[in-house]
DNA sequence: GTGGAGG
DNA sequence: CCTCCAC
């Protein structure tokens, strides 16, 4: 399928330290982008997401910033690692603005 | 390499 | 029409 594959396989297993490619909605293209930024690595864009306060236009207008992404992108990113954070660390705060 | 989605 | 992600 499309992110459901990637989402439940990143949502089950927290690859953290894996490549930033491996996010849903995050390509070749944008993977390489974020690499550029300094962030190639998914722990780097989760802490990023935390940073932001898990907010959905701050990550969204930071993701559109450094790698181009687009809305479908951005939402697939966010959703990912908004279930991440929500499902790996509890859930320090809900605050799930789509 | 192909298909689908978005800009 | 072009770019990008996912398969």
């Amino acid at each position: 399928m499309t992110t459901s594959q990637k989402h439940k396989d990143f949502i089950c297993k927290p690859m953290v330290d894996k490549a930033v490619e491996t996010l849903p909605g995050i390509g070749k293209v944008l993977g390489g982008r974020l690499r550029a930024n300094g962030y190639g690595k998914v722990k780097n864009v989760e802490n990023q997401f935390l940073l932001l306060g898990k907010d959905a236009a701050a990550f969204r207008q930071w993701l559109r910033d450094t790698c181009g992404a687009n809305t479908k992108q951005s939402g697939d990113c966010y959703k990912c690692l908004y279930e991440l954070c929500n499902l790996c660390c509890g859930n320090i705060q809900k605050r799930y603005i789509p």
